[in-house]
DNA sequence: ACCTGAACACCGTTCAAGT
DNA sequence: ACCTGAACACCGTTCAAGT
C-alpha cells in the first residue's frame, strides 16, 4: 500500500538502517506533519523497512522521542556556539537563549516532545552546564545560579508554554456581547491591545516581542540581585 | 473481568450518568493512578458502565480532557476566590497565584493536560480575567497588562515546566567522576547547593521556594515598569 | 548482522440493537 | 432516554523465521 517510493530510496542501493538516521527519519517526519503523525508503521515507512525493523536500532517508540529531542537539543547548541561569546553575562545569555528560541521555531513539535521526556537529554545537560558556566564567569553564586535556573525554567531553552490563548476566547463563534458580560476585564484589554502594533507579523501579539520583554524582565531582576549580594 | 465493584455502586441503586459525574470519576483516576491510566474503557470501570455507554455524555476522549481541565479550573478559581483581596495588586495577585499552585499539586497530571488543550478552558478564562482585572486596579496600563500574561505564562496558574532536572545528571548509575569531566560547571554548583538547606522536604531543591523565588522576581519587575512609565 | 510476517494486547470510536 | 455487544481501524511491541 505504499503510494510513493520511501524518502531515502532515491539515493542509492539498499543502506543499512542507523539509529542516527531513523532519528533523523522522526524528526523530518515530525516537522511535515506533525509530532502526532509520527507512528512506528509511518517510520518505518519513512526509512523504506519495515516498523518491526526499527526495533533492532531503537528499543522503543520512547526511546525514538528520547532521541529526537536530544537531536533537537544538539541542533541548539550549535546555534548557541555561534552566537559572540564577548561581552557581559546578560548579553551573551540573552544570544543564546535567543539563538535556541529560533531552533526551537523550527521544531514546533519539540517542546511538546521535551515536557514529556522524563530523562534529560545530554544535550540539554551540556547546553544548561555553559549556561551555568556563563552565569558563574558573570560573578553569580551557585545558590543563585540555582534559582535562576528554575526561574528562567525552559524559556533557557527558548520556550514557553502559553496556556491561554486571547484569541481562542474572542473566537468567530463567541459574540462580543456576550465576552463583554463574562469576560470584561480581558474584553477591555483585547479591544485596546488588538489595534497596536500594525506591523505585528504574528496576529494581535508579538511573540518574539513577548518572549524578549519577558527574558528581559527575568535577567535584569536577577543581575539586580547579583549585585545587591 | 472486573475484580472489584465500580466505585460509586455502592452509593445506591443505578443512578444515571451525567458529563459531570464522568468527569469527576476522570479525576479520580487521573489522581489515583495517573493520566496515562485514564483510558475510556477504564473511565466506564469506573462509572459503573460500558466504555461505550460514555460516548451519550461525552463526544469523545479529548472532551473528556478538556472537561477535566476546566474542572482544575473551576477548582483553582474557588480557592483563589478564599484569598484574602484587600490590599496592593501584589499582594493579591501573588497569594492568588499561590492558592492555584496550591490546587496544582493535588492534580500533578494537570499541567500535562492543560498543555495538551487546543482551546482555552472557559475557567481559565475567568481566571485570567480576574487577573487583568487586578493589575488594571493595580494602576497597569493594558499593554503592560499583556505583556506581564506573557511574561507570567504558565506560571500564572501555578505551575512551571522543568525541563532539567538536575538530579537526573547526577543519578547513581553515572559516576561523579565522568560528571565532573563533562558537565563541570553544573557539577560544581550541584556540589556547592547539595548540602545546604537541610530543611528542604523535596530534596536537593525546595520547589516551593524557587516558584516563589521565581514569582518575585517577576512580580517585582513588573512593578517596577509600571511606575517607571 | 540485519530485516520481515504474522500475531497479540490494547487503544478510541461507530453503530445497530436492546430496554 | 439511556445503555450495550460486536466490530473496526489503528496503535506499540514480540518473536520465530528468513537472508
Amino acid at each position: 500500500m505504499q503510494m510513493t517510493a520511501p524518502a531515502e530510496a532515491v539515493t542509492g542501493p539498499r543502506v543499512p538502517l542507523t539509529r542516527q538516521r531513523v532519528l533523523q527519519a522522526a524528526v523530518r517526519i515530525a516537522d511535515k506533519t506533525g509530532i502526532e503523525s509520527l507512528t512506528m508503521r509511518r517510520l518505518g515507512e519513512e526509512v523504506g523497512a519495515e516498523a518491526m525493523s526499527l526495533y533492532y536500532h531503537v528499543a522503543k517508540k520512547d526511546d525514538v522521542l528520547d532521541g529526537i529531542a536530544d537531536v533537537v537539543a544538539e541542533e541548539i547548541n550549535e546555534a548557541a556556539e555561534r552566537v559572540e561569546s564577548t561581552g557581559d553575562w546578560k548579553t551573551v545569555t540573552r544570544g543564546r537563549i535567543l539563538a535556541a528560541r529560533a531552533v526551537m521555531l523550527r521544531h514546533p513539535w519539540a517542546p511538546a516532545v521535551f515536557e514529556t521526556r522524563t530523562t534529560t537529554s545530554p544535550a540539554v545537560l551540556r547546553y544548561y552546564d555553559r549556561l551555568v558556566g556563563l552565569l558563574r564567569e558573570g560573578g553569580f553564586s551557585n545558590d543563585l545560579i540555582h534559582r535562576a535556573l528554575h526561574a528562567l525554567g525552559s524559556r533557557a531553552l527558548g520556550f514557553t508554554q502559553e496556556l491561554f490563548d486571547p484569541e481562542a476566547g474572542a473566537g468567530e463563534d463567541s459574540d462580543a456581547a456576550a465576552l463583554v458580560e463574562n469576560l470584561p476585564s480581558l474584553a477591555s484589554m483585547m479591544a485596546e491591545i488588538a489595534h497596536d502594533d500594525p506591523t505585528s507579523t504574528l496576529g494581535w501579539c508579538d511573540a518574539q516581542a513577548e518572549f524578549e520583554f519577558a527574558l528581559d524582565l527575568l535577567l535584569d531582576g536577577l543581575d539586580r540581585v547579583r549585585t545587591s549580594n
